[in-house]
DNA sequence: AATGAATGAGGGTTCATTCAT
DNA sequence: GATGAATGAACCCTCATTCAT
């Protein structure tokens, strides 16, 4: 196996275990043993734990960005692209139950809350794609004039909610169901006087 | 001290220190010493840690439930209850930050997903204030024709993602603020032709 | 058996295997197997194992101290306290062979070296009893003319080589060789024209 | 690199880490490292750490060795050989701190007592310059009548104690103070009765 | 000869839980 | 009821050594 391959194996299963078990349910031995590499091995490819919870984090934060990356368009009405950037994160939310729920767990422990904070030191702007969405939105008068975080979680924390009841069962996603979230995401941050009302009617 | 008294001093403590320092950043001697009693005094009120951290949750379930139906108005037009209902819970999760940081590391931990699961067995039917209200709401079709599930979602998710940005001091939650995203979630969950906008305008 | 028994049990078994394997050759847990306590029971007392080898060092310092302390007569001809005091020490070290095998071994580890770097700072005047008596001899031309360091040298280095070789089955140490070497030692740091030579005859 | 600079590179590495960090201070990987090597190569040269270990000591037991054979005057007055080869030690010690504290270390380890009980059986006479000049002595009824060990000790300790003051910079050792006392060994050593004092006034 | 990735036994330490007082 | 000393399984991590390249 080369070098490579033991390190995204050894990701892999991490992700797996740590999803299944919680961070503090899952031993190092036990990732070496599915992973079938020694103890030491991981030690290599990662200082320890905690990095290894960290890069977990980063890897699966590259491969959404890249995702969101390659197939939104640049050009187009506002409203259609935030439809499209919505459906794309669910898809991709909807697809890799693993990562969703590593990212749910990731950022409700110590180690996203710690992860945040580093971030406010040296914002580099994550989420460009919603938020420069949001500011051409905004400029344009299209969205509401609140908090562009307040934007950002009426558009997106419905999602990160349907996702959850959807993987634990209590609701199923379907092409439908997902149009229609988004739609409502849409009308939760448009203006909503008539006018603009009536851009859908277009 | 009192025997309640100890208890809810264990509480009040292991909050604190479990909401700081996380569930695995807590030994059951850090709390004991913080709530001035023995390590085994605590095993006298709780079969073990795992039992405690259930059952400040389910405290602060009771709690949060509590808050809720004593100030929920029974009458009213649905809107105005909707908008009524989620004010409430927003001031709630602002005045008891310590709540919001447990109940998001507890849910989405192996506790709360082991939690979910024995709640889906015994539906118990939680939330009901906010489901009765969307039952009448769908049958008045004044709400999109959606899942409650989604319904749900749209009406308190981006609450619950504004109240974090506010806890970690990411946005400032003033009243307008929060009337303004109730109203938007309201915009997310109810029809949106013109007609039913112009309810708005009443 | 009582707390206080422990941590003596704990000491005397540490004190033996620490001198038989050297510092890096004993487990925590061989101290634990044959001082008849838990792993756990240890960290009780010793907050880890470097504060229990430096713990070691001072329980054998303080009972060094003593044994001279009682001992040394505080009057008399300087040159009789100061072969007193040799003698003293030399029979300590004889009687208790471990404490001076883990004396040499702690000294010219890490563990000593960065002790007396502590120590230089927070100069508290150890070895005083010998110091004091130096003092006095320089004060009263006695001994040779040269700094402290040095006659503290000459007056002790030798019986820590002895005792050394002694242990080791090189030499045997009676009464007879513990007392020419102590005059040698004074030889040595004594002034020696014929004048203070004559002082031995008197 | 040639296969004996590498052999050299790696001994000279492992003696400064070895002193700074004691034995169990430093990995493998760490001597590797500074010497630009691979683990791997340091096997080719050495068994394994404790091979090195000891190689290391012979390293320097040889270098000391022949610093003092190849300054050692074999005729001369017995006291001045004696001072000679005081000095010679000395200065060789005060020159190479380095060695003297790796002396020191290995000296009080296992290793050192087991290299010693090795010796033991294969009495190979070391150290048979001092030995030889102090049987001449003997035999020339010049110094005490006391086993050889215990001049050896009277001899050598002191110095070897004045140097770790000087390394650790308690004292400082210029070349007054070496004279003075290599001549205060020699007082302890030689026979103290006014005669063979008076051999210093010659 | 040289490399360095891989190994895994072994070590220090933690902490939930118990139970004699 | 309350205490807290004692327990020991289990964890994270290190590092001497090996061996395929």
């Amino acid at each position: 196996m080369k070098s490579l391959d033991k390190r995204k194996e050894i990701i892999s299963v991490a992700m797996e275990l740590l999803v299944e078990n919680g961070f503090h349910g899952v031993p190092m031995s036990m990732i070496a043993a599915r992973a079938n590499v020694a103890v030491g091995t991981i030690y290599r490819y990662f200082a320890g734990k905690d990095e290894l919870i960290y890069a977990l984090f980063q890897e699966l934060e590259t491969s959404i960005t890249a995702a969101i990356r390659e197939r939104f368009p640049t050009t187009g009405a506002i409203r259609e692209r935030f439809l499209y950037l919505n459906g794309i994160i669910l898809q991709y939310l909807i697809d890799n139950p693993l990562h969703f729920r590593y990212l749910e767990q990731f950022m409700n422990s110590p180690y996203g809350v710690s992860m945040r904070r580093d971030r406010l030191l040296d914002k580099e702007g994550r989420n460009d794609i919603f938020m420069t969405l949001f500011e051409e939105a905004i400029a344009a008068r299209i969205v509401k004039d609140i908090p562009i975080n307040a934007l950002f979680s009426l558009a997106i924390a419905p999602l990160i909610f349907l996702v959850r009841d959807h993987i634990l069962g209590f609701v199923t996603l379907n092409e439908d169901l997902i149009r229609q979230t988004a739609e409502a995401c849409w009308d939760a941050v448009r203006r909503n006087d008539c006018e603009s009302g009536a851009d859908r009617a277009r």
